[in-house]
DNA sequence: GCTATTTTTGAGACAGCGTCTCAATAACCG
DNA sequence: CGGTTATTGAGACGCTGTCTCAAAAATAGC
């Protein structure tokens, strides 16, 4: 029910997919949506990115994957792993004790790139 | 006086901020306190992280640098931008019109890492 | 099929963050 | 000084996300 809300591939807040699940089952709870997203985010499936004012969520199609996002569409893409694992091995590998440059052990990390995609950019400007 | 709480190099909550900058002034307000960040952010003085429950403020060394945060002390040290750079250009040069991968046109991005400083993985664990 | 127990659900209260408004104060300028 | 403008602080407000709690639903035992 709310996975199929983010089925759209795009960033979307809590009260749109609130909106979007209340279609399906209309009188769904605030409580129940946010532990299904809860839920969703601990399995790996749905990511979750802090915007201005409170969380976005997509689906994610890998665990610990990262995702450029059209400014102008919301779609999130994800991004090959080769180059994060190298910007990665600069400052430690996660859960790793060696090869710790400026001494940090890396627990966890976010990173997030916006733009347009190609599509939005022909479309836009 | 904002600018003075922020001096120890950590990230912080508005509300720590406040906290501090009342020392020096007491009664400041929060739209005060806000609209100060702001300005600070417009300068590059100042870099926000949204955290859990909203935004964390640090100082800013220098325009568009990306930071690694120490889970246990929240100091945050910059990044050097040699592998930032490299992985920008997997994706696009921000502001550049070739070298698209992925057909994205980049024009921002966060990037926290966190994780233990050595001073606190030796204290702690 | 019926009851008892456990789990899930929705409504609303609640707290925290950040924005906005507005009157009071301060700064500026002649 | 007096008049104008900019800045400030107090509080209201909206929004997000969490928590509580009773009702509803699912499950188990008989």
């Amino acid at each position: 029910m709310v996975r199929r809300a983010l089925e759209g591939g795009h960033l979307l807040p809590a009260r749109d997919i609130l909106a979007l699940a209340r279609r399906a089952r209309p009188g769904l709870g605030r409580a129940t949506l946010y532990r299904a997203l809860a839920s969703l985010w601990r399995s790996g499936e749905v990511a979750v990115v802090k915007g201005e004012r409170g969380s976005l969520f997509h689906l994610c199609p890998r665990p610990h994957s990262h995702h450029i996002i059209c400014r102008s569409c919301l779609r999130a893409v994800e991004i090959p792993s080769d180059e994060m694992h190298r910007l990665e091995a600069a400052l430690g590998r996660t859960g790793e004790k060696t090869g710790r440059a400026l001494g940090f052990r890396v627990e966890g990390h976010t990173l997030e790139f916006t733009g347009l995609c190609a599509t939005c950019e022909e479309g836009s400007g």
